[in-house]
DNA sequence: GCGTTTCGTCGAAACGCTTCGATCGCACAT
DNA sequence: ATGTGCGATCGAAGCGTTTCGACGAAACGC
C-alpha cells in the first residue's frame, strides 16, 4: 500500500508538501499540486486513516451510543441510524456503533478515553443518564438525541412532544372528539425515564385538562397482545371513550384489533392516532392508521451536523457552547383512515 | 489524558513492559505486573486506540457495508446491526457503519485504502456484486452476508431460501393446498440480482414443480398498497388459488387485507405465509401471521465471528481460506393464525 | 538598493503505541 | 565451575501522518 512518502518521491516532493496537498493549510503552487496530484492518482494513493488521526489527533470519527435491546429499538430507529451514518460520511467522517449495556456509565467512560472518537451522538435519552453525567465529566462533544430532564446547557435534538401532542388532540377535538384515551409505553419505560414516555404523558395530562377533555391512560408493554389486553382494561373502565391516542406501534395494531372485536367500529365508534410513528407503518394496518410520524432521518441528520459543528467550528465555539443546539421537531401529522367524526351522542 | 509514559513512570518500569503488561505478548512477573496495574488505574489509563492501531497495524475496527436507501432496509435489519455491533465488541472490536452509494465500488476501495479497518463485513449482497469484486482485489478480510452467484471460495452465511421455502411447502401442503401463489419482492429487485428475491423464486419454482403444485407468482413494490393490488391481480388469474407464500413483509399486510375484502377468509379460504420475516411483525396482523423467521441476530453475529477468525486466525488460515464459513440458516416456521387445512373442494 | 514581507518548500520533531534485539540474572544440566 | 537456556526487562526503532520552525527566493515599500 502507497504511503506518502511513496508519493512524496514519485513526485519529487518533500512529504510535508505532500500532506499540505492534502489538507491545505499552506499554500501549494499549482505546478507542484499538479505533480503531486499525479502521483497520487497513479499510485491510488489513500491517507492511513490511523496515522492521520494519531498525528492530527482528530479521528474523524464519531461514536453513536445507544443502549442495546432493552425495547429492541423502534423502527425509526434504523431509519434515524442510517441517516447518521450518511450525514457523518457526507463530511468525511465514520460513524461507530456504540452498544451499551446497564453498566453504561463505565463503558461510555472507556470509549472517551480510548480517543478513538472525535464526538458523541446520545440515542435513547433519559431524563437521568448516567451516561450524559458522564460525558460533561469529559472534553469530547457530544450531543444528545433526546434529552434530559434538565437540558439547558446541552445540546440536543429532541421530537416535540409538547407540540406533537397538541397537534394530535387539535386533530381529534376537530372532529368533535371530547373523551380520549392514551395507550403509552410500558410503566416500566415510565419509571426509566425514558424521555418519549414522560413528556407524552405530561403533555397528555396538561392539554387535556386545558381542554376540559375526559382521558382515561395506560400503559403497556410493546406487543400487540399487551396492545389488545390494555385497551380492554381501557373500555371497561370508561366505555364512552371515542378516541385513543397511541404511542406504541406494536401495541397499536393489539389495540385496533381489540376495538374491532369489541364490537366498536373505527372511525365510526372509536379514532385511533398512533403517534411518534411513521406512514409507512401506518400503512401496514387496515383500514390506515392516522399517524404523526417520527422524524427519525432529520434529526439523525441534525445530531450529527451539529456536533461536527462543535468539533470543527472555532475553539470558542466548542468550549463556551455558545449556539448551542436545541432543537424540537413536532411529528408530522399523516391522516389516514382511523380517524374520524366522533360519534354523535344520542 | 494519561498516556503510557505517564503508566511507565508511575509505576518506575520502561514503556514496553507497560505494553507486554497489556498485550501479554512476553511474560511479566507478577509484581511487576500488580504494580503497572495500580498505575494504570490510579490515572484511569486506556490505551490510544489510534496509536495502538498504527503501531500495531490492526485498528481493531471493523466496517459493515450496507447500501443506502433503496429498499430502505428490512425490519430485521436492525436486528442483524445490533447483532452485528455487539458481537464486534464483545471481542473488543469497533463496527463502523458504512453506507454506499450507487457507485459503491470506487467507495469500497477507498475505504479499504484508507487502512482504517480491519476487516469487512457485506450485507445485503447481490447475485454480482461489485463491493465483492473490489474486496477480492484487495488483502482486506471480509465476509458475506447473503451471497454471490458463485460464492465457492468466499466466507459468507447466509438465509438457507432453498430449505425455508421446502419447509413453507411442507407446512401448507401438509394442510392439503395444492394451488399455491408467491408474492415476492419487486421485479426490479429481482433484475438487480438481490439474492432473497432471486433465490426464493428459484426454490419456489423448483419445489412446487417437484410436488406437482399449482402456482401463480406475483413482484410488486415493498408497500402495503402494492401488495393489495398484486393480491388483486394474482386472484383473478387464478381464483382457485387456496395458500400465499410472501416474500415482502409490506406488501403480505395489504394481501392479507385484500383477500379479505376479496370475501375470502383466512385461513377458511386461503392461508397466507410469510416467510424471510418475524413473529414481531407477524404479531402486528390480525390474525396473527404465520410467519418464518429470518435469522437476523444469528447472521450478524456468525458474520463477524468468522471474520474476527479470518483476522485474528493464523496466517495459514487467512490466506488459504481453509475452514471458510459457508453456513446456511434456514428461516424458523411460527405458525399463527393465517394457515390452516385447505377448503375441501366439493 | 536595502530591509521587510510573503510564498513555497523542506527537514525534523512529535503523536502514543508495538515490537525487536539485547542485556542481565538466575536456575539448570553437565 | 562452565556453559546453556529461559524469564524478565529495557532502549530504541519504527508505524504514516501532521505541524512547526527555518530558509531561500521573489515581491514590495520607500
Amino acid at each position: 500500500m502507497a504511503t506518502m512518502q511513496d508519493v512524496a518521491r514519485l513526485a519529487g516532493v518533500s512529504v510535508s508538501t505532500v500532506s499540505y496537498v492534502l489538507t491545505g493549510v499552506r499554500p501549494v503552487s499549482d505546478t507542484t499540486r499538479q505533480r503531486v496530484q499525479a502521483a497520487m492518482d497513479t499510485l491510488g494513493y489513500q491517507r492511513n486513516a490511523l496515522a492521520r488521526g494519531l498525528a492530527s489527533r482528530r479521528s474523524h470519527i464519531l461514536a453513536l451510543l445507544f443502549p442495546a435491546i432493552e425495547r429492541g429499538l423502534s423502527g425509526t430507529a434504523l431509519e434515524f441510524v442510517t441517516s447518521a451514518a450518511e450525514t457523518a460520511r457526507r463530511h468525511g467522517y465514520h460513524l461507530v456503533l456504540w452498544p451499551t449495556g446497564a453498566d453504561d456509565e463505565a463503558e461510555t467512560r472507556d470509549l472517551v478515553r480510548q480517543r478513538l472518537v472525535d464526538g458523541v451522538v446520545v440515542m435513547e435519552v433519559k431524563l437521568h443518564d448516567p451516561r450524559v453525567v458522564e460525558l460533561q465529566r469529559g472534553d469530547t462533544p457530544f450531543t444528545l438525541i433526546g434529552r434530559t430532564a434538565d437540558p439547558a446547557g446541552l445540546p440536543y435534538a429532541d421530537i416535540d412532544f409538547d407540540a406533537t401532542v397538541r397537534d394530535a388532540l387539535d386533530h381529534l377535538t376537530g372532529l368533535g372528539h371530547r373523551h380520549i384515551g392514551l395507550l403509552s409505553h410500558s410503566r416500566g419505560s415510565l419509571q426509566a425515564g425514558y424521555g418519549p414516555t414522560v413528556r407524552v404523558l405530561a403533555a397528555f395530562e396538561r392539554e387535556a385538562r386545558q381542554r376540559g377533555l375526559l382521558t382515561a391512560i395506560r400503559h403497556c408493554d410493546e406487543t400487540a397482545d399487551a396492545g389488545r389486553a390494555a385497551v380492554a382494561e381501557l373500555f371497561a373502565e370508561r366505555p364512552d371513550l371515542t378516541a385513543l391516542v397511541t404511542l406504541n406501534d406494536n401495541a397499536t395494531f393489539g389495540a385496533v384489533a381489540q376495538i374491532v372485536d369489541g364490537g366498536r367500529r373505527i372511525p365510526g365508534d372509536v379514532s385511533v392516532l398512533s403517534v411518534v410513528s411513521s406512514p409507512q407503518v401506518g400503512a401496514l394496518s387496515h383500514p390506515r392508521l392516522t399517524t404523526m410520524a417520527a422524524p427519525g432521518a432529520r434529526l439523525g441528520r441534525l445530531g450529527v451536523e451539529s456536533l461536527l459543528a462543535r468539533i470543527e467550528g472555532p475553539p470558542a465555539v466548542a468550549a463556551t457552547g455558545a449556539s448551542t443546539l436545541h432543537e424540537l421537531i413536532p411529528c408530522r401529522l399523516d391522516v389516514g383512515a382511523t380517524t374520524g367524526p366522533a360519534p354523535t351522542t344520542s
